[in-house]
DNA sequence: GCCATTTGGAATGTAAACAATAAACACCTC
DNA sequence: GAGGTGTTTATTGTTTACATTCCAAATGGC
C-alpha cells in the first residue's frame, strides 16, 4: 500500500473523465492507513498468508505494505478487539487459533442470536424485504443445482446477513456478524469442506416459510436448529481429514498462552 | 445538568489527577501505556469528566496523563471498538451518546443472552457455584434492608457476571459483559436513578430458585423477564427528570453524524 | 556434558517531529 | 449585506527516532 501515485498511463490524457476517476479513487481510498492495513491483514489471515499462531512482525509488515509501524500497530490492536489476534506485552500480536470449544460456543451463541433475529423478522417483515430473502434463497437453489460452491457460499452469507439486518436490532446484528466473520476468517478451510449445500438450503426454505407466514416462534426454532446443524456439519467436516489446522508458523520461543493475555478488564 | 446525584466530587474540575494516579498505579502492573490510558479514559467517561459528545483531544489528554499522543490514540481506537467513542477521520474521537433505541435494543439482546446463560447454568450448576450465587443474593438482601444503593449496585453487577461466567460459554460472557458495561458507562446516571432495588431482588430470588432447582426453561424465562424489567425501570427512570443526558460539551462545528463513521466493513 | 549466567541482537513500547486536513476567520466581490 | 474565496490555525494522520524488553545463543563454571 503506497501513497497514491499518479498513474501515468500513456493514452490517458487529463480529461474530465480521468479526473473524475481519480477523484473517485481518492474518495474510496479516503480512510486512515490503519483501516487499510487492517483490511489487508484480514485478507492475509483469510487467505492463509498469515496462519494461526503466526506473529505479526510490525517492521516486516510495515515494509511489506509500504507504511510505517504506526498504522500496523493500530491495525493489530483493532484485530485484537475483533478477536482475530492475541496481543502479548512486549512480544507482539499473534494470529489466534480457535480451539474447538470456542468454535462450538460461538456457534451456540450465534444460534440463540440468529434464532431471535429470525423471530423478530417473522414478526415485522416488510414486503420488499420478503422479496429480497426469497430471491437470495432462489439463488442458492440455482447454486445447488449447478454445484457452484462459491456462489452458494456467497449467497448463504448474504442470507444470514439480511436476516439479522432486517430484524432491526443493530447491536445484535453487529455481534452476530462479527462472530460469524471470525469463524470464517480463522476456520475457512473447514467451512469450505463443510459443504452439504443441499441440506443447508432445505433448512433455509423451511425457515423462510416460517418467516413469510409470520410465525416467530417457529422461525426461532428453525433458525436455532439451522445454526446447530451448521455446527454439526462443521464437526463432521473437521473429523474428515481437514483436521483442525493447528499452529504452524510459530516463531521461536514458547507459544503464547491464554494467561499472557492482558485484555481482561 | 439535572441533579447530578449527591456527587462525591467538587464537579467541574476535570480530575485528571485521579486518572493520573490510577495510571501510574497500573504501570506497575505491567500493562502497556495504551491499556492504562484506556482505563483512565473509561474512568473519565464513567465519572462524567468526559461527557457524551465531547471530543477526545489527543494533545490535551496526553499532557494531562503525562504520556505522548501514541498511547492516547491507541486507547481511543480501542474505545471505538468497544463502542464508547466514535472516530471520524481527521476530526477525532467523540464520546458516544447512545440514543434510546440503541439502549433498548441492547437490553433486548442482553435479555436473550442472559436468558440463555441462565438456562445453561440451571442445567449444569456446581455446588460451589450455587453457594456463591446464593451468597451474592443474600448480600443484596442486606443492601436492600439497609438501603445501601452502592452496595446493592455492586452486588447486582456481580450476580449477573457470575451467571454468565458459570454458564461456561466464553464468547457469550464476553459479549454480554461488554454491552452491559457500555450501558453502565454511557448511561450511569440513569442507572443510579433506576433504583427499585426491592423489585429487582425479588426477581433475583425467583431466578435463583429456578436455577438451583435445575429448571432451565423456567430460568431462561425469568432471566429474560428480569432483563426486560430492568429495561422498563430504566425507561421510567429517564422519564422522570433524569432525562437522557444529551450532548453538552460539543466543540464548535457541527455534530458528528452517523454517516461520518468509517467502521463499516 | 550439564546448567546457570551473560550478552547481543531483534522486536516492541514510547516519544517526538513532520505532513496533511479541516474548521474558523478575514477578505473580497457583487 | 450575502455569498463565496483565500488564509490562518489548531488538530489529527503518519513517520522517524529512541528506550526498553525479551529471547536465544554463547560463555563459563561445575
Amino acid at each position: 500500500m503506497q501513497r497514491r501515485q499518479s498513474s501515468t498511463r500513456p493514452e490517458d490524457l487529463p480529461t474530465a473523465a480521468g479526473a473524475m476517476a481519480d477523484l473517485r479513487q481518492r474518495l474510496a481510498t479516503r480512510q486512515s492507513l490503519g483501516r487499510s492495513v487492517q483490511a489487508a491483514l484480514e485478507e492475509m489471515i483469510e487467505t492463509g498468508a498469515l496462519k494461526p499462531g503466526a506473529r505479526l512482525n510490525e517492521m516486516e509488515l510495515a515494509a511489506q505494505l509500504g507504511v510505517s509501524r504506526g498504522p500496523v500497530r493500530e491495525a493489530a490492536r483493532a484485530l485484537e478487539r475483533t478477536g482475530l489476534v492475541t496481543v502479548i506485552l512486549n512480544r507482539g500480536a499473534f494470529v489466534r487459533s480457535l480451539d474447538i470449544d470456542e468454535v462450538l460456543q460461538t456457534y451456540e451463541m450465534n444460534a440463540v442470536l440468529f434464532g431471535h433475529a429470525a423471530a423478530l423478522v417473522a414478526a415485522r417483515l416488510k414486503p420488499t424485504e420478503a422479496a429480497e430473502l426469497r430471491s437470495i434463497v432462489a439463488r442458492m437453489d440455482e447454486a445447488v443445482s449447478d454445484g457452484e460452491r462459491e456462489g452458494f457460499f456467497a449467497a448463504n452469507v448474504l442470507f444470514h446477513q439480511h436476516v439479522v439486518e432486517f430484524c432491526g436490532n443493530g447491536p445484535l446484528r453487529d455481534v452476530y456478524l462479527e462472530h460469524t466473520r471470525r469463524l470464517l476468517l480463522l476456520r475457512r478451510r473447514s467451512f469450505d469442506a463443510a459443504g452439504n449445500m443441499k441440506a443447508a438450503n432445505s433448512e433455509h426454505h423451511r425457515l423462510l416459510d416460517a418467516i413469510l407466514s409470520g410465525q416467530p416462534e417457529q422461525a426461532r426454532r428453525l433458525a436455532e436448529a439451522h445454526t446447530r446443524a451448521g455446527r454439526a456439519r462443521y464437526l463432521t467436516a473437521i473429523a474428515h481429514g481437514s483436521a483442525a489446522a493447528e499452529d504452524q508458523t510459530m516463531p521461536k520461543g514458547r507459544k503464547p498462552h491464554a494467561d499472557d493475555r492482558q485484555d481482561r478488564r
